[in-house]
DNA sequence: AAGCCGGGGAA
DNA sequence: TTCCCAGGCTT
């Protein structure tokens, strides 16, 4: 079959608002997730109590944590701290040392604080609603949710990577879902769709969905309750949703250029094929990951070592989709040079020459800065 | 809006 | 290796 990718697809999103109510009614959608939730829930510790203290404890520890490596940690501080009073009694020692291994430590700073906060301002009962909930230390929307909806019955939806994978593959919405607008409108979606009678159903299941079922790389699509209705699996979308932008870092590298002189010529080397620029010609180059200085670069490399001169150019940049390059260039004379040094076997060019040869941009700006090239 | 926090499992 | 996990806080 040919793929529907991309641009045919936006296309028939845009040009529908309601494109949502045309494919799945919103109570169907739920009731479908419930009934799957009732065959395929896990056991899980915290899903035999309501009690708002350890429905927050586990959610905590399970915040960006599978839940195989949380459920150990669960046990645990339970164990240890069965109730709220016993948890902001303990000493912050106390906790980080039972929250060792698990990382992202500042969940069980904030853990303590938020216990000391429950017992000093609400007598050791947890906020009853999502609002309140929220402004405790170390509980975001998304926690705010789960507690407020499994503890307390209140219908507000639980938007974690789980839930952007569900929404956008069975609505097959094309938002960026690492901008932080399109939470809201997940927030919204979702808020939709929960059921009223049970969200606290709805949050586990869709949860649990995303989870065991709709898998990142490899859903389980041949099995699913939700073959014909989801967007994702009758167009084939599955790798493609949810849209996240890849966000690749921007790679910083210093060049540090040494321009070696000997009369009118000049020194250029051929760079190799396997970085940037491959069978471009540029100057001798001391290169770095971060900012350097001539004091330091003179430790490091063998060229600077003896260079006398301490003037660097100002810096010449240079942006790629994947890097950023900063150059900086020093002239030297060869004759200023040990005669180790000769050995490199550098290549002189002349003026003429120089012109000749294919130069990345950078190499080209600064020629022209200097006037060597018109 | 972007950076930062972290160990671990899966592909 | 790379990705991502039942996110939230700080700047």
């Amino acid at each position: 079959m040919t793929k529907t990718k991309g641009e045919d697809f936006q296309h028939s999103i845009n040009k529908d608002d309601n494109y949502i109510e045309n494919h799945l009614a919103r109570k169907k959608f739920s009731r479908k997730l419930l009934f799957w939730y009732a065959e395929n829930r896990r056991n899980l510790p915290w899903r035999h109590t309501k009690d708002p203290y350890k429905i927050w404890l586990s959610e905590i520890i399970l915040q960006q944590t599978r839940v195989a490596q949380g459920i150990p940690y669960y046990q645990r501080f339970i164990r240890q701290f069965p109730t709220v009073f016993s948890l902001a009694k303990a000493s912050e020692q106390d906790v980080l040392r039972l929250w060792q291994g698990l990382g992202y430590y500042t969940r069980a700073r904030n853990l303590h604080h938020c216990a000391l906060e429950v017992v000093e301002n609400f007598h050791g009962k947890f906020p009853d609603n999502f609002k309140d909930l929220k402004k405790l230390r170390g509980i975001g929307s998304y926690t705010a949710a789960a507690i407020a909806s499994i503890s307390f019955h209140q219908p507000v939806v639980v938007v974690d990577g789980n839930v952007f994978r569900v929404l956008a593959r069975i609505f097959g919405i094309t938002k960026d879902i690492s901008e932080l607008k399109t939470k809201d409108y997940f927030f919204a979606l979702g808020n939709e769709l929960i059921s009223k009678e049970h969200p606290d159903e709805f949050n586990q299941a869709i949860m649990e969905f995303g989870a065991t079922h709709c898998l990142p790389k490899i859903p389980l699509c041949g099995e699913c309750i939700f073959n014909k209705d989801c967007i994702a699996n009758t167009h084939d979308l599955q790798t493609v949703l949810p849209v996240k932008k890849k966000k690749q870092k921007v790679t910083k590298r210093y060049f540090y250029y040494v321009i070696i002189r000997k009369g009118k010529k000049v020194a250029m080397r051929k760079r190799n094929e396997k970085d940037i620029w491959h069978g471009l010609f540029d100057f001798y180059l001391a290169e770095t990951t971060k900012p350097s200085n001539l004091q330091k670069l003179r430790e490091e490399n063998k060229i600077l070592k003896n260079v006398q001169s301490d003037a660097l150019s100002k810096t010449y940049k240079h942006q790629l989709s994947h890097q950023q390059l900063l150059a900086k260039f020093i002239t030297v004379d060869l004759s200023t040079l040990p005669a180790e040094m000769l050995k490199v076997g550098f290549k002189f060019y002349s003026i003429s020459e120089i012109k000749k040869l294919p130069k990345p941009v950078l190499i080209l700006r600064y020629l022209k800065d200097e006037g060597i090239l018109e």
